[in-house]
DNA sequence: CCTGTTTGTCGCAGGCTACAACAAACATTC
DNA sequence: GAATGTTTGTTGTAGCCTGCGACAAACAGG
């Protein structure tokens, strides 16, 4: 994967020169938008004849258009402004949450285009369904998109442990599933021939924020996604945190409280025990499958700051501090992004969640982490999927052509190429 | 620093096709020892005509030798093993614990090729002091250098927090160490003109097990040094994750039982407090400041089975695997290394340390992590300090005469070149 | 309309590696 | 012990990619 020390280390060929650097100016228009092509020499300090030739062949693949640059009042000739063609090329990123499934039409670039939701009970239902409803929405979607529009790939969110390398979702136990091999179900019902990638959703979740939301740009990122389940995703060092087996970031499942409840996972005390949606809600006096509704509720009663149940919100807040505390004493992240829930009550939090850490975090980590709600809401996930998807055509921009389906499915006819 | 997206994302020219193929050839051999040139062919997937060029060019910095193969059998022109020059080629690693210091000159290939230690009272002595011993005992050692020998740099390992942009020690509790440039000090009087590189004991630590040691070769990894303090190193994707700090890995600040003993940081519960030195001497009845003279009893108590020294490890364990499962869960690493007091007391605690396990860590990541004991003992952190100094080199082996100064310093003559 | 500035384009040169052909050094076999 | 087959180092050529310099194009300002 990474270029690796010492057991397999692979050599360079000057083919693989232009291919990181088609590489770099698609990923700085993906991820900074619109960028004149003298921004980009700078950025890649690459020669001006390179960048021309490199602009070149990213707008004969369709990914990318130069456009005449309003005249900015600089003397010189203007450098035309080089944009991703959004509506050409797209993904779809898919969610499965315990209450819902969404799918998404996301433009290069990282324009959420189209999008679609589908809510559903809380019971258990088979993956079969799930799958169906997930084709359904993407059927409804692909259907809107512009006939010269390409597909490239499927990102897939999923609230469970996802194995990367065959896209199995071992555990997802707030919807029930054990061993489904849900990427394949979803390429067998699709009919779009190509990559599928599925990955846990506060990864994802953490790979949005870090690009695009809260933390964009930063290299050192811990996102805490609280929802039903407490998840987590880490960016260390600019990359995706993903561990041996692509499980990284199950941080629902610290020990905080060894004496206290007892958790889904078997063990007692976990953060998720302390700080997820049933003890949020139990401490506010609901009953703990209240749901979404109950959570209504309790927004407004802090909001309205009824004290029993800003009590509740400290102790919430008390922790959620202790759990990252020893996240951050662990990954000595520059920011921690708090998601789901926890981006909702973070107003309501935050102060004793500092207190808590200004104990607990040693000193120097201390002074550098910051704590902020999510920026994207919502969409983080979907868009952390999308970006899972646009990864192979990122690192290898040469190959769209390739890769590139036509949105309305193969009974079509070609896609009318440029 | 990375291959940072978005941002800067940075061009590449085709000559740095070359550093890149130099340094992994150079990596293969450092790390894999003395290898054939059919082999770094296969690994690199490099042709024979750039491998043979590439090679030559290292010999020529007097890096690595080529020698004939004794003929092992197989039919065909025998390849030349392509060797480290260890006894040319070291840096310094010098570490700095809590009852000793310590200097090494490594070789390139990883050899320790001398070494000196000196133990000191654990008393909170002054920095000067420290980097006086260290300067004795590194001019005693490079004393004793062949004088065609080089030195490329200085790695030095402390147990405190470091910031490697500076080489900084904020604060190393257990020395009585707050704000000390140890880095400059070291500069100032080694009189050797290389680059000093300082970083945590524990990081190093992971680093040297991950390279060399009980996790060789391994790219996700989790080091736990338990001395009189608790540190850890980690290891993601191949690369050490350092944090945005650089002070990522302070796993003894875990909280792990909050209504459990003051820690030193001021917080409560910390891991350290169940599991580290004094804990440790706690549990078995003896003083807590006993040193290591107490520990030595511990471990003959142990040895001869007394009974209220295996209940104090039993729970020793305990606290172990609570704390190991939640970074286990957080992290997802294929191995986890215990080193430094938990490598001696492995045998005895490894049993409840897995039973923990067994109930706190997610199932799925559960089948794939290792607990093992450390397998390079106590110079561990002198193996990573000097894997730190070699970085530059590796990393850009065709600096290598611009960085090489002579063993015995500058009053000498001028280094006789090649 | 002219000047100064910034930027795209084109041709040439420099670096690097792959490929193919050849030579060298081994084991095997008769 | 000579011939054969196999593996590997070496050499020269070709292809790919970027940097550099010169020139042209497109702007603002006077």
């Amino acid at each position: 994967m990474t270029n690796r020390i010492g057991t397999r280390a692979d050599g360079l060929r000057s083919e693989l020169v232009r291919q990181s650097n088609l590489s770099a100016i698609l990923n700085s228009v993906h991820l900074g938008g619109a960028l004149s092509r003298s921004d980009l020499v700078q950025r890649t300090g690459l020669s001006r004849s390179a960048v021309g030739a490199l602009v070149g062949e990213l707008a004969d693949l369709n990914l990318v258009v130069e456009t005449r640059s309003a005249s900015d009042g600089n003397p010189g000739r203007p450098s035309p402004n080089v944009e991703v063609l959004a509506n050409r090329n797209v993904v779809l990123a898919m969610e499965v949450l315990v209450d819902s499934v969404a799918v998404a039409a996301v433009g290069l670039g990282g324009t959420l285009l189209l999008s679609a939701r589908s809510d559903r009970p809380r019971a258990h239902l088979p993956v079969e369904r799930t799958v169906k409803d997930l084709s359904e929405l993407a059927r409804q979607i692909t259907a809107r998109l512009p006939a010269d529009c390409g597909v490239f790939g499927v990102g897939v969110a999923v609230a469970g442990l996802v194995r990367r390398s065959d896209n199995m979702v071992l555990v997802a136990p707030n919807i029930g599933w054990h061993d489904v091999p849900l990427g394949d179900l979803l390429s067998s019902a699709l009919h779009l021939d190509v990559p599928i990638s599925v990955s846990n959703d506060a990864d994802l979740g953490a790979l949005a924020e870090s690009r695009r939301g809260a933390a964009a740009g930063l290299d050192d990122v811990l996102y805490v996604s609280g929802e039903v389940g407490v998840g987590g995703g880490v960016i260390a060092g600019g990359q995706a945190m993903a561990g041996s087996g692509g499980f990284a970031g199950e941080i629902g499942h610290l020990p905080v409280n060894i004496d206290g409840q007892l958790c889904k996972c078997g063990a007692m005390g976990c953060w998720e025990t302390e700080i997820g949606e049933e003890a949020l809600l139990r401490r506010c006096g609901k009953l703990a499958d209240g749901g979404r509704a109950a959570i209504q509720d309790v927004l407004g009663e802090v909001a309205r700051g009824e004290s029993h149940a800003l009590t509740a919100m400290n102790e919430q807040g008390r922790w959620i501090g202790i759990g990252l505390a020893g996240l951050i004493n662990v990954l000595d992240p520059s920011t921690v992004v708090l998601g789901g829930l926890l981006e909702r009550f973070y107003p309501y939090v935050i102060e004793s969640v500092q207190a808590e850490l200004q104990v607990r975090v040693m000193p120097a980590i201390r002074e550098s982490v910051r704590v902020v709600p999510a920026a994207l809401g919502v969409d983080a996930p979907l868009l952390g999927a999308a970006e899972l998807a646009w990864e192979p055509i990122l690192k290898d921009p040469a190959t769209a052509n390739r890769r590139r389906v036509a949105a309305h499915g193969p009974k079509d006819a070609h896609m009318s190429s440029a």
